[in-house]
DNA sequence: CTGTTAGCGCATTCAA
DNA sequence: TTGAATGCGCTAACAG
C-alpha cells in the first residue's frame, strides 16, 4: 500500500524557494508572474509531474467545471450520436460530463436532476422523458443562475433555450412524400403526445392530409413505446384494422423495423401494400428489406450546437436567453419501403 | 445573481449550538452520536436543505468515489447493456461514474486513462480498444493500487481481474451449429485478432472445423472492422471467391446483417446458399430476414458482475485479486439465417 | 457521547 | 512582481 504522496504547489514553491502562491498564479497563466519565474516553475511542474487537484480547485473557485446530462435513453443511434456531439464539444473546453438517463421514467429523471443539483454541476444539458409532465425540477437551476438547455425533447411553450428540428415540417414531408406514392389511408404510429416531438411530428402529419384532401382519421393512430414488445403490439393493431392502411408513418426506425417485420411475416407486401416511411435514420434502415425510407435527424451536429449553447454562455461569450430557439436541419431520405409507384 | 449561499455543517452546528464535528458525524451515521441529536441534526438538515458538498468530503478524504470507464465504443447494444449493468450497481452503491470511449482507436485510450487517473478515480473499468498493444497506460493506476477491471476485450495472460465469456466455445459452438446445418465451407468474419474475444472465437471456429475433419483454410478468414463501410467490403470480399463458402461465422451482428443484405442484393439466399450466424445477440438480428442466429452475449449480466467486483474491492468485502477471472454464460440462439435443413 | 483542532490543496485578497 | 495569510467545507485524531 505504498501510495506515492501526490505533488502540490507546495512542493514546487519549497523546491525553488518561492511561494505557493506564486506557483498557483504561474501555473494558472496570471500574467503578473515574471517570464523567468514561470519558465522555472512549469518546467519543474513538467518534471515532477504535478496535476492539479481539482477538489481542492473546486472547493475554492465553488466551481466544478462539469455538465450534467440528462437523456431518457442510450438506446438509439440519433442519442449517441448527440452524446459524441457533446462530449467533442465539452472535451475541447475542459468541461467534464457526468450522464444520467432516466429509462423514460418521469420519477427518475427527477431523481437525476436532483442529483445534478447536489452534485453542483455548472450546466444542464436534457431531453425530457416520455412521460415528464412539467419542469419543475429544472427550477432548482434557474434560481441559482445554473443554465439549462433542452435538446430534441422539449417543452416547446417554455422559455428555456433550446435546441431542436422543425418536426411539424418533418412529419408534413413524410406524409406528403406518402402520399404522393399514391397512399391514401395513412396510419401513423407515434409516441406519448405530450412530447413536442411526437405532437408536432402527428400536426404536420394532419397538416399533409388536409392540404391533399385526406381526411384525417383518429383511429389510425396508434400511440404507444418504441421497444420491441410495443412495435409488436402497434404492428398488431395494425393488421386488426378492417380497412387495413395502405401507407405508415412510423416516428422511429427501430419500431419501424419491427413492424415491417410483422407486416411481412403476415404476408404483407412493404412497400407494395403498405408503404412505410421511418425516423431518425438510424443505421438499421439499411440493412432491413425493403431498406427503410426515414428523416435524417443530424445527431451529431445537434450535441455540438447544445454544448457550444452551453459552453459559450458559462463562458460569458454569449447570454444564451437572447437567442433562445436553435433549429437544426433535418430531410427525408428516400430509399425502398416507402416506393409504391411503378412496383406494382 | 442572488446565488443563495449553501448550507454546511457549521450553519446546522451553530443553530442547535452544538460542534459541526457532531453533525459531520451524525449525517454519515457514526454510531457513537446519540439517538436524540441525532433525531435533532437530521431534522434540521432536512429543513434547511443541507446538502454535503462532495469537493470538501473528497479533499479531504482523498477519495473521488468516481469510476472511471473506459470503452472501445458506445455503438452496440451489447455494450449500452453492458453500460446499464455497471451503471446500476454503480448507483446502488453511491459511485460516480466518468465514461470515456476511445473510438476503436488506442491513443485516445491512452488519453482517456491518463486523464481519469488525473481526475484521481477510486477504480478502472475497461475493455480495450481494437488496436490497443500494451497495458503500459494502466501500470500507474496499479502503481498506486487503484484497481483495473477488464471485461470483455482483454489481455487474457495478464494477471489483472477481468470478465469475459469464453469466447472460444462460442466460436466452436457457432461453428459445430453451421456444420450441423451441413455447410462444408465455413468463412469466417471477424476484427483484429490482437484481441482475445476474436482470437478465442477463431480458435473455437478452427478445433470446429479440425473436430469434424474439415480443412481450415486461411483464405476463408476475413479480418476487418465492423462499420458499415467495412461490412460493405467483407461481402465483397465473399462474393469474389471463386468458389463460395457455404456458411459464415460472422462475430458481430450489425456486420452479420449488413452482409446479409449485400449477399441478398447479390442474388444469394440465406440461409440456403449462405447460412449465417452473428454474435452479440444485438436487437438488429430480429428484425432482418432472415433472422439472425447469433451468440447471446448477457451485457447487462456482464456490466453489473464487473462493477460487483470492482466495488466490493473497494469496499474491501473481498480481494478480487485472489478470484482474477469471471466467465459469464454465453449459448447459441437458433434462428433463421443459420437453418438450412429441410430449406433446400 | 461530544468538542477542539488541524489540515486536505488551492486561489485570492491584501501587503509589500 | 511576489509573499503571507485566509478560508472554501469537511472528516478524523485526540481529548475530554
Amino acid at each position: 500500500m505504498k501510495t506515492e504522496k501526490e505533488i502540490t504547489i507546495y512542493d514546487i514553491a519549497s523546491k525553488i524557494g518561492i511561494a505557493p502562491s506564486t506557483v498557483s498564479r504561474a501555473l494558472n497563466n496570471n500574467p503578473t508572474i515574471s517570464a523567468a519565474t514561470r519558465k522555472k516553475i512549469t518546467e519543474l511542474a513538467e518534471k515532477l509531474g504535478y496535476q492539479h487537484n481539482p477538489f481542492a480547485r473546486n472547493l475554492r473557485m465553488q466551481k466544478t467545471h462539469t455538465i450534467g446530462v440528462i437523456l431518457h435513453e442510450l438506446n438509439s443511434q440519433f442519442i449517441t450520436s448527440v452524446l459524441a456531439g457533446i462530449e467533442k464539444v465539452a472535451t475541447e473546453s475542459k468541461y467534464n460530463l457526468i450522464i444520467g438517463h432516466s429509462g423514460e421514467n418521469a420519477k427518475i429523471e427527477v431523481v437525476n436532476a436532483n442529483n445534478f443539483f447536489h452534485k453542483r454541476v455548472d450546466g444542464i444539458i436534457a431531453s425530457l422523458s416520455f412521460d415528464t409532465d412539467d419542469l419543475n425540477h429544472f427550477k432548482q437551476f434557474q434560481n441559482k443562475n445554473i443554465p439549462v438547455v433542452f435538446f430534441d425533447r422539449v417543452f416547446e411553450k417554455s422559455d428555456a433555450a433550446k435546441v431542436i428540428i422543425n418536426n411539424y415540417q418533418a412529419g408534413y414531408d413524410a406524409t406528403a412524400h406518402l402520399i404522393a406514392q399514391g397512399c391514401k389511408r395513412i396510419a401513423h404510429i407515434t409516441s406519448s403526445l405530450k412530447r413536442n416531438v411526437y405532437s408536432e411530428r402527428k400536426n404536420g402529419y394532419k397538416k399533409a392530409l388536409e392540404d391533399h384532401k385526406i381526411k384525417y382519421d383518429e383511429k389510425l393512430v396508434i400511440i404507444d413505446g418504441f421497444k420491441e414488445e410495443d412495435a409488436i403490439r402497434s404492428a398488431k393493431r395494425i393488421l386488426a384494422m378492417k380497412h387495413l392502411p395502405d401507407g405508415i408513418f412510423i416516428t422511429n426506425d427501430f419500431c419501424a423495423a419491427v413492424v415491417i417485420q410483422n407486416l411481412k411475416d403476415a404476408g404483407i407486401r412493404v412497400p407494395q401494400d403498405i408503404a412505410v416511411v421511418g425516423f431518425n435514420n438510424d443505421s438499421i434502415g439499411k440493412v432491413i428489406s425493403p431498406k427503410l425510407t426515414t428523416i435524417n435527424y443530424p445527431g451529431f451536429e445537434m450535441g455540438q450546437v447544445v454544448a457550444r449553447t452551453l459552453v459559450n454562455h458559462l463562458k460569458g461569450i454569449w447570454d444564451m436567453n437572447l437567442t433562445n430557439t436553435v433549429i437544426i436541419k433535418s430531410e427525408l431520405i428516400v430509399r425502398e419501403s416507402s416506393l409504391k409507384k411503378g412496383k406494382d
